[in-house]
DNA sequence: TATGAATTTGAAACTGAGTTTCATATTTTT
DNA sequence: AAAAATATGAAACTCAGTTTCAAATTCATA
């Protein structure tokens, strides 16, 4: 069980740079790796995908499905995370994404646990549905 | 407005015979391709995944995305849908799914339509997380 | 039961997101 | 500095799905 080491290099500097800075956002590997670009440090499609897996895995970084069938999302996760407990709304009319961060989701959290014994994810777990205005906008035949 | 026709083709009627068939399970596009082509009724590729997107959009099938980054599944749906409110739980460890009906749901509706003005759609939605014997085992450091 | 307009099919080429391969480059250790 | 360990990225690949378009099928009408 030899944990392999790991080296320090400007690409790595700067891919987790990137998500600190954005971590109020959501960003794609794509996102990143233009940002990185753009700012003449270039950094390769396989190093950004490699990087975010393992940033992942050592669970310094989320990943989120968000929009359905597109690309996944990356987001920097502080280490004293307080803000963990909340859920990902995402309206499938405006495409806005709400953080829902509410009591009443630990009763829901409870209540699964002990009548379904299943432990949600809310970091994983994405609430698709409609906005209020959306919503209305479906009533009134629009759209 | 005119609606252009539609026309009744050996493809499509297998393609829903299919989905009819299998109506308790999620099918991929692909699987209906093979079970199709394995019946000697070959149909191509794109006939299959447009007609999915017409009958997904006209409400006879649903298309969730349960795997994340993996491909969308397709489900018939009875026309007299009463089995409609229910959650998905997908277990991230095991990888089943759990098909969740309870009362207790209907309340979290309301609480997150009233409260946070928003309409959840349990057929785009699944719950990540961990079934109690997944749980287990992360507990006591397996996998 | 022809004819022809409307519609559908599917092979092939494409797209987007991500992965694999592997020779080269960089970092760390000695 | 040399050697060993690790990281990089161009290129080619995979997988799921989409687009294109010529050929085939369906259906209404003569």
């Amino acid at each position: 069980m030899t944990a392999s080491a790991t080296y320090k290099t400007r690409q790595r500097e700067q891919i987790l740079d990137c998500l600190i800075k954005n971590k109020d956002h959501h960003l794609t590997a794509d996102e990143i790796m233009l940002d990185l670009n753009t700012k003449k440090v270039p950094v390769g499609r396989t190093t950004v995908y490699r990087y975010l897996d393992k940033l992942v895995s050592q669970g310094i970084v989320r990943r989120y499905f968000i929009e359905e069938g597109k690309s996944a999302c990356y987001q920097y996760m502080e280490p004293d995370n307080t803000c963990n407990l909340h859920y990902h709304l995402k309206c499938t009319g405006c495409g806005h994404l709400f953080h829902l961060q509410c009591e009443y989701l630990r009763e829901l959290d409870s209540h699964i646990k002990d009548r379904h014994a299943f432990s949600v994810d809310h970091s994983k777990t994405v609430l698709y549905g409609r906005c209020s205005s959306c919503e209305a906008d479906l009533n009134r035949g629009v759209k």
